[in-house]
DNA sequence: AACAAATGATTGCGTGCGCAACTATCTGTC
DNA sequence: GACAGATAGTTGCGCACGCAATCATTTGTT
């Protein structure tokens, strides 16, 4: 660990603005979310449920996408079942796992807000990066996840 | 906001892969320095502050730096003051302003762990890039920070 | 000089989430 | 079939931080 080679200036301007632009497109982002009544956490949860089989998904395995602790979607949940965005549904073959789905007010919910959505990422990201960046972009963060999820 | 175009598969895997494995990552480095006792929270504001002249920074352009509002500076501050890594200064020129000044502590302690979060940056993102996604990263973050900061 | 508006910092309160401990259920081994 | 260990989820507690309100000080207008 006795001093590594410090970043040059592409490494160092790759960095920088990579860390300080994220806070700010994270925060951004939620903004645009806000106005109808979630947050991005929220949003990120819709969004991954929709997309499983049957539009219901094990806390388990939603907690894992979502990056969160079984104890952090506990109370996540907790949010969006008072809203009456998603269900909490009891599986009766292992009775220890439950599932999160979908209500028919979730998916309308996320109908509506997807677009909004859709329009903060390309407005705020996607449309002011060229062809190159944007593969670019893909490729680098997809190597850096994968090493981090082997690691 | 109806309806815009929806992401071609490149757009979305950079999307997806920069989202998750940003996700990642920032845990990732916060495990590194942890064994140091201290937060990337923290280290970010010793970083700050020590880049500044006299390593000392007046606490209201420290929070824009560290993307912090004003009261939640006012409480990390606790935590390193309270830690001996930082001192609260008053200025007496303008008896509102307070200024954050590193102590020799925390000085030391910053040339202790700036190595080893070098490394983890290194090892966890920069060792893995291209030069060519290295300099796209930088030009397409720097385009979405410089827009997000003006508008 | 007087006072309204701006600026810098702090505090009370609420939210989100992680950790560790706990309960409930299932699985594998003997 | 009994029991150790693994797996799923929840709960108590604590920390970080944003918002709105507040206080102190400075600046700009007249």
């Amino acid at each position: 660990m006795a001093s590594p080679r410090w970043l040059d200036s592409d490494e160092m301007k790759a960095w920088r603005s990579y860390i300080t632009a994220s806070v700010d497109l994270m925060k951004a982002l939620e903004h645009d979310v806000a106005p109808h009544g979630i947050t991005m956490g929220d949003y990120q949860l819709l969004a991954m449920i929709s997309e499983a089989p049957d539009r219901r998904l094990r806390l388990c395995d939603l907690a894992d996408a979502l990056r969160l602790t079984r104890s952090g979607l506990t109370r996540r949940m907790a949010g969006v079942i008072d809203g009456g965005l998603v269900a909490r549904v009891q599986d009766d073959k292992d009775r220890r796992v439950a599932f999160a789905e979908l209500t028919t007010k979730g998916w309308n919910l996320l109908k509506k807000v997807a677009p909004v959505h859709l329009a903060s990422v390309r407005a705020l990201m996607i449309d002011h990066l060229s062809r190159t960046e944007i593969k670019a972009i893909g490729s680098a963060f997809a190597k850096i996840g994968e090493n981090l999820r082997t690691a």
